[in-house]
RNA sequence: GCUGUUGUAGCUCAGUGGUAGAGCACUUCCUUGGUAAGGAAGAGGUCACGAGUUCAAUCCUCGUCAACAGCUCCA
């Protein structure tokens, strides 16, 4: 007999050799029906693998993440059967599953080309598969014959992924005639499959290789249930619509033009407003935190940067430098800030009493992203950084780095962004000759990058080879509505660019010394920090920020001049109004997209006439009732103040 | 940058080898008194741009530009 302990730690005694799927008829024949996969001693397996020895137990249903996995990691090889099926010949890369859903890598026989108007046939295909009710059957394989199965079937991708596998740890698993190199683990058969649904079809390189072949990637979703697949259809259609893109054409918040060029975003006067009025609020932190606003030029001389070392690391994939009359002078659109402030900072001679000094600057620059890689406003080639670059003594650098974290903690929860992720970016120790700087100022900065989230107590996830080439980074991500995840806020220590400026201070002991540096942006950028809001509120902006806080409708065209009476009391108050006073089109700009995202709506008639009032409605249409315009023009600007001031 | 898809009215999109359509928005008129409206009429387009094939190209072919999805990249 043998001891399976549950997550809630109950013991239950089983005979050696039970599997996952008996323990959980044991318990329920609602839970077997239900459970997809289980944990044995923290390793997730499939239910019908016998267990020989003590050990702790966790069954996983759909609503577990591991259960999912499982359920779609299935699903790509009935996706895989499918296309073997459907295609012959189709050979095979790698097939997981990843946040939602799964996807298989594949390269289709000569001159076939898959389209996305061959997506029924492949669903199609798989819900046939389906009724087979096929069980995977799983095999240890030599890597010998691995090798020799794979290639007669000609899979020249598997059989590089097993040249890679050590031996003796190879396993296969079949459903059917497919059968496919796989660690696991998987539901028992593809019986549970009940939906599927391809969503997306492109390439990629094969192993995320630039210089390998392009494979193509088919992209599929899977449920146990059909009603899920049309849940998940609608979230979709729902997520479309808060794109940020479709909604800054909307609400008039920003544009592009061709002419002007791709990337390069420009700001309507809405949207103007609206980041003017975030910025203001950094602002006013900032100067709370003992920041000082700079400003410096769009351009600098190749020198700066040549010293900066970005020439020589991103110089290539730049802009081309600006030329000038004069002989052999050549001048850089700004790709960042930090040089032209470590200007500022060696402009005189530094105490360390001086220090920490703190230089901030809404900063636009310029970089030549990969045209690919241009998206709305969260990816595009002139922003805004809501730059800072921070000047301390070594033994300041934990404190200030801490002091930067509660900057972007005022401003996530300004804002409501509750679900960021705070990601610890070091660099990757087997290619450092991709950053600059020795050992030793690396070691010491992401030391201090760790320390400062173990003392704020800030769960983090870390990633190798994720820093930026002069120094290790803190980010924090968010997700837009499609579930892709964006960084905003960004801290960075760098103990590099202040050794190459040369800077220096004069410390207590009259000696020179080398200042640390922290470059940090809370948003992160102006533009990609916008266009996370919008996707986030929905366009639905707090009222602080809402680029219309009011919006007024008189009943009727009798009522308009009393109506333009409350827009201009409002305007006078700074209170953001929006009046549908055109004659007898009552209603009209209402239901426009002008008017349905402002937070307040007041009706004026009759009655409002009469004694000076306005009827109230909030967005969503809840009555607040009817009070005199004064009175709820200063509503207005208290519920913006608490929302302001009380950070 | 790579692979694939797309580009038609302000917006969302349909369509055809013989010079173009819908819904919403817009303009005008009508209706509408507690409301995030309704009716009628009208106005809007070098069918992204350039070249080729053709008697004829918005449609077919090639190129350019831009957008979208993913990959690679992201100071």
């Amino acid at each position: 007999m043998i001891k399976i302990t549950l997550p809630d730690g109950t013991v239950l005694e089983h005979e050696s050799g039970v599997t996952g799927l008996q323990i959980a008829e044991s318990i329920s024949p609602r839970l077997a029906a239900d459970v997809l996969a289980c944990g044995v001693n923290g390793e997730t397996v499939e239910l019908n693998r016998p267990i020989t020895e003590d050990a702790s137990l966790i069954l996983y249903k759909w609503d577990d993440e591991e259960g999912k996995h499982a359920f779609w990691h299935t699903s790509a090889h009935l996706m895989a059967e499918a296309l073997q099926e459907l295609y012959p010949g189709m050979q095979f890369g790698i097939g997981p599953a990843i946040e939602r859903g799964f996807y298989y890598d594949v390269m289709p026989p000569e001159g076939v080309v898959i389209r996305e108007s061959d997506f029924p046939a492949i669903e199609k295909k798989m819900m046939e598969l389906v009724q087979r009710k096929e069980a995977l059957v799983r095999k240890s394989i030599s890597k010998g014959d691995a090798l020799k199965f794979f290639g007669d079937h000609g899979q020249t991708y598997k059989n590089e992924l097993i040249a890679d596998l050590e031996d003796g740890h190879i396993t296969t698993y079949t459903q059917g005639a497919f059968t496919d190199l796989c660690r696991g683990p998987h539901l028992m058969s593809t019986a549970p499959i009940k939906a599927a649904k391809v969503t997306a079809v492109s390439s990629a390189y094969w192993r995320g290789d630039e210089k390998r072949p392009q494979m193509t990637r088919i992209y599929a979703i899977t449920f146990p249930k059909k009603k899920l697949l049309d849940e998940y259809i609608t979230l979709m259609e729902e997520a479309k619509k808060r794109d940020h893109r479709r909604i800054g054409k909307e609400m008039e918040l920003f544009m592009f033009s061709e002419r002007v060029g791709k990337g390069l975003p420009m700001w309507l006067p809405k949207g103007t407003a609206l980041r003017l009025r975030l910025e203001d609020f950094l602002k006013k932190i900032q100067k709370r935190f003992g920041y000082q606003q700079v400003m410096t030029p769009h351009i600098g001389g190749k020198n700066l940067y040549i010293t900066s070392g970005h020439w020589a690391h991103y110089g290539k994939d730049s802009f081309r430098p600006i030329t000038t009359p004069e002989e052999g002078e050549e001048y850089l659109l700004k790709p960042m800030n930090c040089p032209h402030h470590c200007e500022i900072y060696a402009s005189k001679p530094r105490s360390y009493k001086d220090l920490p000094l703190r230089l901030a600057e809404f900063g636009t620059v310029y970089r030549y992203e990969q045209s690919g890689e241009l998206h709305g406003l969260t990816r595009v080639r002139s922003f805004t950084q809501d730059d800072a670059h921070l000047y301390c003594r070594p033994e300041q650098v934990k404190e200030e780095f801490i002091r930067v974290m509660d900057i972007i903690g005022i401003i996530f929860r300004a804002l409501d962004f509750n679900n960021f992720e705070a990601q610890i970016s070091l660099r990757d120790p087997n290619d450092k000759e991709k950053y600059i700087g020795s050992d030793e100022v690396w070691e010491q900065a992401e030391r201090a990058i760790i320390e400062a989230c173990e003392e704020k107590g800030l769960p983090t996830r870390t990633e190798l080879g994720e820093a930026a080439f002069y120094g290790p980074k803190l980010d924090f991500m968010v997700k837009d509505a499609l579930g892709r995840r964006w960084q905003l806020g960004t801290i960075q220590v760098d103990y590099n660019l202040p050794e190459r400026f040369q800077l220096e201070y004069t410390g207590e002991d009259n000696l020179k010394h080398r200042p640390v540096m922290i470059h940090r942006a809370p948003f992160g950028s102006m533009e990609r920090f916008v266009a996370v809001l919008i996707e986030h509120t929905a366009g639905h902006f707090p009222l602080w920020l809402a680029p219309d806080q009011v919006a007024i409708l008189p009943i009727s065209e009798k009522y308009n001049d009393y109506a333009n009476r409350v827009r201009e009391y409002f305007e006078q108050q700074d209170v953001r109004c929006i009046i549908d006073d055109r004659d007898e089109k009552i209603g009209r700009k209402i239901r426009d997209n002008e008017m349905k995202r402002v937070p307040y709506m007041v009706i004026v008639g009759e009655k409002e006439q009469a004694d000076g009032l306005v009827s109230v409605r909030k967005q969503g249409g809840t009555e607040l009732g009817s009070m005199k315009f004064e009175d709820f023009a200063k509503k207005i600007l208290d519920e913006v103040r608490e929302m302001t001031e009380k950070y």
